[in-house]
Order: C-alpha cells, then sequence, then structure tokens
DNA sequence: AAAGACACCTGTCCGC
DNA sequence: TGCGGACAGGTGTCTT
C-alpha cells in the first residue's frame, strides 16, 4: 500500500491527534510481522508520545525512552480509533491510549516491521544507509546524475532504491517517468543532463501532488483519519496498461522490470531522443 | 561493487 | 461454484 506519499500523509495525519498522547496498554495479537515484535508493553507502557516524524517509508514515533520504528510494507495500515473497537482479523497491535483512543496496525501480508531503538533512530541499521530524501534539496539533478553514472541498470530499479533514494514505490516511479518522458528501461548511465533535470523535478512534483491529494488509494488505503487518497484518480500509466495514452492515445504497454510490472508509453517515454 | 533473484504472506481476480 | 495460478503498493538478504 504505501509509497512516501501515503506514508507522509498518515504522519500528517496522526501527529495532531497523537502529539502527548500517552500509552497507557499495548496489546500485541501477533507477534510475527516481518520480523518478531519485541516486547513493547513495559517499554511504551505509561510513555508520552513526544513526536511523529517519518524517514523514508518508516514512521517514527519518538517517545521519552526510544523510538519506536513502524513500516506498513506492502499491506500495512495505521488508524487511530476513537475507542476500542473489536479487532477483526490482521488487526495485529494496539496502543491503548490513557483516554480510551486506540492506535491500530493492521496488515494482512505482514511485510511491515514494528521495532523498537534506544539509540538514535536514523542510525538503527535499518535506517542508516538509506539514501537522500526526494522532498529536500538534498535531492538534485547533480546527486541523480552522480548516482546513476556508469550503471547499467535500469532508470526504473534505480529510482526506486532506497539506498539511492527513498520513497519512490512502483505506482510513483512510473508516474514520474511518464512525466519526465523517460523510458522506464533505459540504461541509468545513458541518463543525459536534460533527462536528468526533467526526472528529479517531476518525482518531486509527482510526490507532491501525491500527497496534496491524500495518497493513493488502491485496495483500502486510509489514512489515520480514516479518509480515503485521491490521487488514484490523476495515475496516467500505473494499472492502465492496455488504456490510451492520455497524451499520445497509443495503447501503454506492460513490461516486468526489477521483477516489477512497469507500465510506460513507448510513443512518450524515450530512450535516447528527447520525446 | 553492482545487479538480479528470492523470500516473506494473504487476498483478490481471472480463466477454465 | 470451485480451483489453480498470476498478481499486488516493499525491501532485506542471498546469489551471481
Amino acid at each position: 500500500m504505501p509509497e512516501l506519499p501515503e506514508v507522509e500523509t498518515i504522519v500528517q495525519g496522526l501527529k495532531p491527534h497523537l502529539q502527548d498522547a500517552t500509552i497507557k496498554q499495548v496489546t500485541i495479537r501477533t507477534p510475527q510481522l516481518r520480523w518478531p515484535i519485541p516486547a513493547l508493553t513495559g517499554l511504551l507502557k505509561h510513555q508520552t508520545i513526544r513526536q511523529i516524524t517519518r524517514r523514508g517509508k518508516y514512521l517514527l514515533f519518538e517517545l521519552p525512552q526510544g523510538t519506536l520504528l513502524i513500516h506498513l510494507g506492502m499491506s500495512g495500515r495505521l488508524c487511530l480509533l476513537p475507542h476500542e473497537t473489536p479487532p477483526q482479523r490482521h488487526d495485529h497491535v494496539d496502543l491503548l491510549l490513557t483516554d480510551g483512543r486506540v492506535v491500530r496496525y493492521t496488515d494482512p501480508r505482514r511485510f511491515g516491521a514494528i521495532l523498537w531503538t534506544n539509540a538514535c533512530p536514523l542510525q538503527h541499521p535499518l535506517l542508516k544507509d538509506l539514501g537522500v530524501e526526494p522532498l529536500t534539496e538534498a535531492f538534485t539533478e547533480a546527486y541523480l546524475l552522480q548516482q546513476t553514472a556508469k550503471r547499467r541498470r535500469a532508470i526504473k530499479p534505480l529510482i526506486m532504491d532506497s539506498k539511492i533514494v527513498v520513497g519512490i514505490g512502483n505506482i510513483y516511479a512510473a508516474e514520474s517517468l511518464f512525466l519526465a518522458g523517460i523510458h522506464p528501461a533505459m540504461p541509468a548511465g545513458l541518463l543525459t543532463k536534460t533527462q536528468a533535470a526533467r526526472l528529479v523535478p517531476a518525482i518531486k512534483q509527482i510526490l507532491e501532488r501525491a500527497i496534496a491529494q491524500g495518497g493513493t488509494t488502491l485496495k483500502d488505503f486510509v489514512n489515520g483519519d480514516g479518509r480515503p487518497g485521491y490521487f488514484a484518480q490523476q495515475l496516467e500509466v500505473y494499472g492502465r496498461a492496455g488504456l490510451p495514452c492520455n497524451v499520445c492515445g497509443e495503447p501503454l504497454k506492460s513490461h516486468v522490470l526489477g521483477q516489477r510490472s512497469t507500465v510506460f508509453c513507448e510513443q512518450c517515454q524515450k530512450m535516447h531522443k528527447e520525446p
């Protein structure tokens, strides 16, 4: 479910409601996500949530004694419920707050993770080697060109590589490359300065627009307030294989690239020539 | 060093 | 209606 815009939407949705909330009890119904969930009850009980932030697709709940790291994997959700609601299948973890509200983690596929660190969270093994944040000044044309230089890998898997730039998943990689007019299978090392100068702003624009729309609801993504995201209505290529390109009318093609299905327009997205 | 394959797990959809 | 197979928003780890 979540790429950077969805995670950011959740952070923005939860933060105003959870800042300074105190955890009363923790319920772990399923201890095994991607990794075993640590024994959180003793760590979290009576602690107050200081801040909720994001690094890549990781959510960080900063508490006085350490940081709760949450990743939503492919199918994870985090919902704030007004009061105790009977848990359903796949509702794995509840943080019960002192005022009766519940932060509930749901994840059918269990590819997500809930971890704890009492050291600097950014030094955690899962976070320390993450690449730049795409919506900061660190993500520039020069940085992208430096990362693509001499790489034979296709440009799409490269921009989805969290060691290079975080937060771009299969939807937004496809959408960004379409907006920039770049073929997803183009070897990264062939990316020209002109193309990089289009791709970096395209990625920023796509992610910002998606955040403004509250993310993309495909299956049942909802933010912390239970509202869906509306960016799905603006997808140009993702999920549209075989349908006509909204720009030129050509049927959109689909290839598998890096084991991920990749939709693009042969007419509008080129390897070498400018579109 | 870099690139690719694989693994993890459940739900849904499509064709027969 | 049932069943098998393909596919799904991610990413750490293992193999080439």
